[in-house]
DNA sequence: CGATTCCATGAAAACACTCGCATTTATTAC
DNA sequence: GTAATAAATGCGAGTGTTTTCATGGAATCG
């Protein structure tokens, strides 16, 4: 007898048809199963399953795809894998495309345009029915033409661009950066830094904004050498306030980009000698799980990352169903999250 | 006129049909330019290539995968998209893979057994190349053989299962933790923890046999109660010594199941008025990009998370080239970095 | 100049599935 | 028992690409 597992290791791949033909129905039939249709009799129906399960058939969603003209499948497009935020963010978009039986291709560009790109191609080429996409800096809106020109359903995550008029999910960045710095303000800082970024990215200067809007407001000036960007790492905020210590009038206080840079602050404030919360007041901006936990405890903005991706997930089922319907922005509220890196009791006047 | 515009929109997608009559050649001549193929002159390469251009023309990578079977596609399932260590791994498995022109799926179970079934079946049901996986705790061989017998090539990373002989990329845990548990004893350490990891993993196993044998080396028993699991995050960590240390007897070092454990545990420290490095020794495992950066630097084994992606997708392109070629292991080699976190003047007698 | 070789090209068959429509079978009402 | 209706199934064409094979034309050589 020859062995059953050689034969099983060279046989073709197991059509619909192959089954339709052990359960003595037509390919139509098993693929009206397949799909759960109510037009097939439950008897039927399950001799068609129990012949799958026998001979280990497994869809071919690519040869439905090319069909329907439908993947199920969607790209998320992140610029840092790293960064515990779009770790959150992406659970938020899976749990919302799961229910709706997507399934989700994530892909990062690390903030390159190249890598960008390529990747956008990819998932373009691979049919997906549509795109979450937080912009590299730097993007053009020729990138996001060429896409939606080409039927692509593309929804903006996080970041926007400027010149062109796009689905977009976001926080609203102008007010949260504005309650911190007022937080600051009212523990009685005056020189305050604003660090971290991509130079480019709309969520910089939107935070910017606020964190100017604030100064005004009371007053103070805003000194542009406390305005350093950085790589938005944990490493890139240590350089960063460690550049500014050495300044001949330090600041006192700095909201962070996000709370990653945050982190790296903090970081270089102690091996700098300095403790955060005490000599020197941090704030981050997202809010992501581990603000809680750190020592001291990282007051932030919270934008809540998970619900901004379910919520831009929604945004893209939304458009894949009506492709006509004009782009909408959605700005999820923002709000200041008090812990301990401003001071051991950062409830102020 | 009608509107460019509204025309555009309803169009039809753009096929290699409607190139090559733009061009005035056959589609098969069109599908040889777009493969590069030298049988095709360099005249009419050119008259197709901006044909393509002008109309826009985007390849239909799923059509071409049907009749080439080949979807230049692998995927690369993790358990925790939020350990560093898995992005350093992803970059590694990217960058190789970009090299073969293949794309990379990502996706994350979580470490839930249900999530990683389906994820497997939706990458097996868009006819993936090939599968990287690292199996979340509890993984079946039932769901490798499932895989396999289907004509799937799969190569486990980080961990193994016993009882299956499947191709396997890794790094030497054993050795590793035996290394780290003697730099801990010959500070003087004689009740050392080892903290978190997934109860059932091979890699928690290897590492806790490496501890076991260098204590037993030293003639020093094994105290069960310093050997609790976790979540593998920061929080897991964190609780886990925070209990360790209500304990009568309590450690005085621990070894961690990785960084990002390693990281809750210093934090755990802190907030219990610890200070890691002087009261209590500290060690990690991975040795992540933030492990050098922390307060103080993390003493860790470092097992090049990159190179291991690497390696890991460079055995899959073998494995996919040869379907038939027994599985082999490759155990990647592990050290450990001395830094800060066992004492001041690390480097000891 | 004729024959042989070599290249470039076009026609058509796969690939595995879905969908509209036609056909058969079962159910019910009178 | 028959007709009308409803339910279940089958047929065949279509999805965009790759690939084989045969053919026609140009180039080369004796």
């Amino acid at each position: 007898m020859t062995g059953r597992k050689s034969e099983r290791s060279h046989m073709e791949p197991v059509t619909l048809i192959d089954v339709a033909r052990h359960a003595g129905v037509s390919r139509a039939t098993a693929s009206l199963v397949l799909r759960g249709s109510p037009l097939v009799a439950a008897a039927t129906r399950e001799r068609v399953l129990v012949s799958m399960q026998q001979l280990g058939y497994v869809y071919h969603r690519t040869a439905a795809t090319l069909r329907t003209r439908r993947s199920h499948t969607v790209g998320l497009v992140i610029t840092n894998i790293t960064n515990p935020f779009f770790a959150e963010l992406t659970l938020g978009v899976e749990d919302r495309l799961d229910e709706a039986n997507y399934v989700v291709v994530l892909a990062n560009t690390s903030e390159s345009l190249e890598k960008q790109s390529s990747l956008l191609t990819a998932i373009h080429e691979n049919n997906a029915d549509g795109i979450l996409l937080c912009p590299a800096e730097g993007t053009s809106r020729e990138t996001i033409d060429a896409l939606s020109s080409g039927q692509m359903p593309v929804v903006l995550v996080v970041r926007y661009l400027f010149d062109i008029d796009a689905d977009y999910v976001g926080t609203d960045n102008v007010l949260g950066a504005k309650l911190a710095v007022e937080h600051l303000i009212a523990h009685g800082h005056r020189r305050i830094a604003f660090i971290g970024g991509p130079a480019q990215s709309s969520a910089r200067r939107d935070r910017l904004l606020g964190y100017r809007s604030a100064l005004e407001q009371h007053n103070l000036s805003v000194d542009e050498t406390l305005l350093p960007t950085s790589a938005t790492t944990r490493n890139g905020g240590h350089q960063a306030i460690l550049s500014l210590l050495m300044q001949n009038d330090p600041p006192t206080a700095a909201l962070c980009y996000n709370d990653v840079v945050a982190f790296g602050v903090m970081l270089g404030l102690q091996a700098h000698g300095r403790i955060p919360g005490q000599d020197f007041a941090v704030i981050g901006f997202d809010d992501i799980a581990d603000a809680a936990l750190w020592h001291p405890p990282l007051t932030t903005v919270s934008i809540a990352p998970y619900q901004m991706g379910a919520t831009a997930a929604q945004r893209l089922l939304e458009r894949i169903a009506c492709p006509d319907d004009p782009p909408r922005s959605v700005i999820l509220p923002s709000s200041l999250v008090i812990r301990a890196s401003c001071g051991p009791h950062d409830n102020c006047a």
